[in-house]
DNA sequence: AGATGACGCAACGAGTAATA
DNA sequence: TATTACTCGTTGCGTCATCT
């Protein structure tokens, strides 16, 4: 959220940050694919990162030797300032060059620093032996078995959930290697009441007898980011809105779902005031039809260990959505109200 | 018809340098 | 030293045209 040094994870000075998407998380296991450092699937690469890469190797070959002879670099270290395309979210030649050689394998992503900047260097300098020495699977071997992690990991999914679950693009051409997966006995083809889709059961999917989460979920959380499948599963519509005009936004700039039970129940819209000590709840919304009495107690005991987590000493609430009254009901005397705005 | 790709549009926080 | 101005980086979304 706004304020926020982001996850643990992106903050820790782990040996190797590697992201088959920005926010799955990425276990021990999945090294099968290959070590972290190896070749991504072209699949998983965009195009226009490959295509301006390639259009510019005397780029690519300057941004390669500065890593070698000066060690980790962000791309803001680089020169090579030049044709910026746009005012924001649009990456100069060096931020390309860069994430080319990532996706590539040649450079890893060590840590990101505080302000999330990417920090490369090369793979031999950060990664153990063990995993540099590991065989470099086959492209079609890594796809289909971050297919079979993904099918794992959501126990029972679409064609297109499991290639999305690792951002393996154009889901069509995951197909193949889905039915192999059948043919082997590790996915069971399955109908879901309401899905239009063919689905596919993992052979080690379970099905708990009753689900007690509690949660307020980032919204790259890989249980909401595939807006489709959350609507199929949940009900539940989801934009992120920090990218949205701000009179155009329906909930608020940083909205994070919230998680009770086996349900989506609500949202709530988020702001660290980290010079006031301050968590601000700018909204808190139900979903149709949620008891808000009885979702308000556990949100405020998330909303506690969130401001906790961010060193935060108040929550205060705004007046805004469904569950802002039950919030303050349920809170006193020790949520406080805002009226900052 | 559905998949795919191109493209336009969109905000904030952190860090740092300049200035008062 | 505090404040201000500026730079930089970033974890999407929707629409439309083209392709398969």
């Amino acid at each position: 959220m706004p304020g926020d040094a982001g996850p643990p994870s992106t903050r820790s000075s782990r040996p190797w940050d590697i992201e088959y998407s920005r926010c799955t998380p990425v276990t021990r296991r999945d090294e099968c694919c290959g070590p972290p450092g190896s070749r991504r699937p072209e699949s998983c690469t965009p195009s226009h990162v490959t295509r301006r890469a390639n259009e510019n190797p005397r780029l690519v070959e300057a941004v390669r030797q500065r890593i070698r002879d000066s060690g980790p670099i962000t791309a803001a270290d680089l020169e090579q300032r030049v044709d910026k395309l746009g005012s924001w979210w649009s990456w100069d030649d060096g931020k390309v060059v860069l994430e080319h050689l990532f996706h590539r394998g040649e450079v890893v992503v060590v840590r990101r620093k505080r302000d999330f900047t990417r920090l490369y260097d090369l793979p031999e300098r950060v990664l153990p032996a063990s995993a540099l020495d590991a065989p470099t699977p086959t492209e079609a071997e890594a796809r289909k078995e971050l297919l079979a992690i993904a099918a794992r990991s959501m126990g029972v999914a679409t064609l297109e959930d499991m290639a999305d679950y690792h951002r393996q693009w154009r889901p069509r051409s995951s197909k193949p290697l889905v039915a192999e997966l059948v043919e082997e006995g590790v996915l069971l083809p399955v109908t879901v009441e309401g899905w239009t889709k063919p689905a596919y059961l993992h052979r080690d999917a379970k099905l708990p007898r009753a689900v007690d989460a509690r949660a307020l979920l980032s919204p790259f959380d890989s249980l909401v980011w595939h807006r489709d499948r959350n609507e199929r599963l949940f009900d539940f519509h989801y934009r992120i809105e920090i990218y949205t005009p701000a009179p155009k936004r329906v909930y608020g700039y940083y909205v994070l779902p919230y998680l009770l039970g086996d349900r989506i129940v609500g949202r709530v819209d988020l702001k660290a005031d980290r010079p006031a000590g301050v968590l601000r709840v700018q909204g808190a919304y139900a979903e149709p039809g949620v008891d808000t009495a009885a979702a308000a107690s556990p949100l405020i005991e998330e909303l506690r260990l969130m401001a906790e987590w961010l060193e935060l000493d108040i929550v205060a609430s705004a007046d805004r959505g469904e569950l802002a009254e039950a919030l303050r009901r349920a809170g006193r005397p020790r949520l406080e109200q805002d009226h900052s705005e």
